[in-house]
DNA sequence: TTAAAATACTAGTAAATAAGTAGGATATTA
DNA sequence: TAATATCCTACTTATTTACTAGTATTTTAA
């Protein structure tokens, strides 16, 4: 069962990454996309890409070079499940007549009902979302 | 900005459909999909498969023939968002692995943090959308 | 009676997106 | 200085989305 259909692989790979990094930031010690790699099965090329938006939004820093790697660098009780999920997702918005980058205007009635309700439901997952933070999830580990 | 990516316009016109559908619950009579199509701007042949779920889980029933089309015979009263949601999506769940039937073993551990995460995202918004009803939409409107 | 108007069912298809692969450049350090 | 990292970008393949199309069936108004 579902609401907003299956959780990409993308998506769910993502997850699993940013929770092996945060390791990382009590360690002080950067963790290299090999490791995860062994440890998750997935390929360090297609980890690079993953890992891309989170080193854009600072929550990580890199260091090249041998013994080098990835350190988190924003506090896991400071990050909220919100934020990750946002930079997981790389579309702008629930529905495309949210998004305020979208001016084409929408076919239908400029007071759309479909928009509205996606919107309040975003609107509650937003809420949800951004009360739970990186370091409870650790700590279900 | 969204969480779970782009709301698909399949889902985006099935939400529309139903509600065009809940006007024939109060007039007693069938709307047909031609009329809905001029006033939605879809084409009938995909109103056709956007209907079907619908009426599959019996919130409509079909009249053939001249002057037939669909009549809601479940009170939009006692129709939640999370039913319609639910019939909107076509995938079994949220992350692949929380699917019952899903039995290909996951990769990864038994107790995965990001299957319990999906999960407790889900349930929250299946809270949420039980206490919305298709009649409190159609207020809105 | 019959033509028009509706649903019912199934197959096919073009475009977009997802999910990765691949290759090479650059940086750092043991 | 060789090994081990990240960085950057292009390409590719498979899947999904969003339809279109055709045909059969049913019903009823004229």
């Amino acid at each position: 069962m579902s609401f907003f259909g299956t959780i990409s692989s993308k998506k769910h790979n993502s997850l699993r990454l940013i929770i092996q990094l945060a390791q990382s930031y009590t360690d002080k010690k950067p963790v290299s996309l090999s490791e995860i790699s062994s440890e998750e099965g997935i390929s360090i090329k297609y980890l690079e890409q993953l890992i891309m938006p989170f080193k854009r939004a600072d929550i990580i820093k890199s260091q090249r070079g041998r013994s080098g790697g990835y350190i988190m660098i924003k506090d896991p009780k400071k990050i909220s499940l919100k934020e990750i999920i946002w930079l997981i997702n790389d579309s702008p918005s629930l529905a495309i007549c949210l998004d305020k980058d979208y001016d084409k205007s929408c076919n239908y009635d400029h007071n759309c009902i479909s928009k509205n309700i996606w919107g309040k439901i975003q609107k509650s997952m937003e809420g949800f979302l951004d009360k739970i933070y990186l370091s409870e999830i650790l700590e279900n580990k």
